[in-house]
DNA sequence: AGGTACTGTGGGAGCGCTCCCACAAGTGAT
DNA sequence: ATCACTTGTGGGAGCGCTCCCACAGTACCT
């Protein structure tokens, strides 16, 4: 078939009308079944699943896509280079989360990097064709111009951190400001009494949000204010050296250090062992994300979960309501939706 | 405009035809100019051109998608769970290339796992859909199915170790026999007596080629075939364990290992440690991969180098001629290419 | 002068769907 | 019997492109 101007098509796959002649019933119909649409009576719909399954029907996607509007896929953005990626179990975690949230959907997930500068051109040029219906972004600086270009262009998105508490995306959060707390309670519970914070990056809102967390969790046990106690770090391991020999020598008295992550708490054990402070005996040490990182200390770390593997499922379950909220005109005052998950502290040796 | 039968449509992106009316030109003459056929002339071009930027003209891929047959982007099928694809750096060194070769291009990248019988079933109607105008497999064992249903559906697809040596595929692969091969020569000549080799799994063809160049390096030094020295692994750090095990049992005199592996590598070395061997005095040990293990490992290990990278980008560049072969109606007489490419030995303490 | 060839261009037809209007047939209240 | 719905169905129009045919214009032979 195909009239006389049609080229040779691939294959011959079926398409919609084929089927519908098979059935003996009209191209709309067979669309109903196919998108499970609830007007189409009993017997319609077994002919035509019947003929589809005779005929080996699969709808195609690129047509379903330029007659609805939509491409029925979603994009995980990733503004880091692919080492850190790969390097950071957070982003399998999630990753995993992610994945099985949308198994039971007909969505396609997009994992795209956009760590350099001609990754985020070809990004830019991928929303700008809409080639997504949505978006999750995670691990994003506060200064991102990213989220603004997402609003701009009107695709729904979803974020994995807020970037500051008055964060205008749908959110995504473990409860920092808790974690924080419950690190150093667990440490005054102890008999900790002089505690020392190595800090994340202070332009992650999550690292400050766990610096709160940490100072109210002082203050309320009737510690007057130290700053001398808190310093900051990177999220490095180096930067866990650093700031521990900082500490250190500022405070040598000091029985307890809060890393705001495993891998800094690792350097900071480091620097410990090096100056001969036993851990937990002489320093108690706890780390944050209960990463592999905390299992395989020596000694095992006491640290902070996040579950982040839920956080993934979360932001898939936000970000298809919101695609579909948008969906008829636009019924605009869906409140922005700030989701927080509690985090738990898992007690080992080094605390 | 859009006729009293159209829907409203999202953000009034600008179509081929409006930008052929601002620039003045029929709509063919834009669609030439934006996939940059000659046939046009240079003002013209200069018109059209000024007029895409000005309306900030985006191609709607739906229904280039729809219209050309083809959907400008390609997936790398992953049969394993996503746990392994993070476990292990050769799939993030694979993935570099890939993506790097692919940044040249307007080609988008599909990540997909296909490690559960549900994400094989997805993954079949994926493809069968035709999402995709080739594929890229790493990491298929002998018997998966999943290189067979490819040829059916005549979708390109490049494997990147082939299943054996009558690959029907087109492969890139990196030298295992020669890898294997130098391995061993290289213990010989560092006057290593009694040399045993770990395997990989013997299903994947490329563990075959190193045990295949392992035999031929000893025989060629006049050394005589001894199959106790030869005990299968499976890849993992616990299965390396276990061969070693094996290994000093039944020939307490060895002075050398080779490794398929790194992994394997590192469960054979905390083996002779535990058995009070000295790495490399007593036993010399070589891995395989030269991954961040062989670097880290106490002391450095010794390892073959597979070029993988290079040979996410060498696939790159099958698939895409490929896949361009096969536009016109069907050259289909296009050799099967089987690309091989060096290994390299990387010598450090262990040997 | 006529033929032949090429270059550049416009626009019709068609890709395979979804959306929606129109309408037949059935149901129940008046 | 009439009217007003409801349910199920068919098919036209249109999504925004690419492909290709037709044709004007120019150039270069006979």
């Amino acid at each position: 078939m195909a009239g006389h101007g049609g080229r040779s098509r691939s294959g011959g796959r079926p398409t919609l009308e084929e089927v519908a002649a098979r059935a003996g019933v009209g191209r709309g119909t067979v669309s109903r079944v196919i998108n499970g649409s609830p007007r189409v009576s009993e017997s319609t719909r077994a002919a035509v699943e019947a003929a589809v399954a005779e005929l080996g029907y699969v709808p195609n996607t690129a047509a379903r896509a330029l007659a609805a509007n939509r491409t029925d896929s979603i994009a995980l953005v990733v503004p880091e280079p692919e080492t850190r990626f790969f390097a950071e179990p957070y982003f399998s975690d999630m990753l995993r989360g992610v994945g099985a949230e949308l198994s039971d959907t007909e969505m396609q997930l997009l994992l795209i990097f956009a760590g350099s500068d001609r990754e985020r051109r070809r990004l830019a040029q991928y929303l700008a064709a809409h080639r997504v219906d949505g978006v999750l972004l995670v691990s994003v600086h506060a200064d991102d111009p990213l989220p603004d270009m997402l609003a701009q262009l009107e695709i729904p998105a979803v974020i994995s951190g807020p970037r500051s508490a008055a964060e205008t995306l749908t959110s995504v959060d473990s409860d920092n400001y808790g974690g924080g707390r419950s690190a150093v309670e667990h440490l005054i519970g102890r008999g900790r009494r002089k505690i020392a914070h190595i800090t994340g990056r202070l332009d992650v809102y999550g690292a400050q949000r766990r610096v709160d967390g940490y100072r109210d969790a002082l203050r309320d046990a009737g510690h007057k204010a130290d700053d001398d106690l808190l310093e900051p770090g990177d999220f490095t391991e180096e930067g866990g050296r650093r700031a521990m020999e900082t500490l250190l020598s500022r405070c040598p008295d000091l029985d307890a250090v809060f890393a705001g992550s495993d891998v800094m708490a690792a350097g900071a054990r480091q620097i410990l062992r090096k100056q001969g402070r036993r851990i937990p005996d002489d320093v108690a040490l706890v780390g944050y994300d209960d990463s592999a990182i905390a299992r395989h200390m020596d000694p095992p770390l006491t640290s902070v979960r996040q579950p982040i593997e839920e956080m993934g499922r979360r932001m898939i379950d936000l970000l298809i309501t919101e695609i579909a909220d948008r969906r008829p005109p636009a019924s605009h005052d869906v409140e922005r939706r700030q989701m927080v998950l509690a985090t738990e502290l898992v007690a080992r040796t080094s605390s």
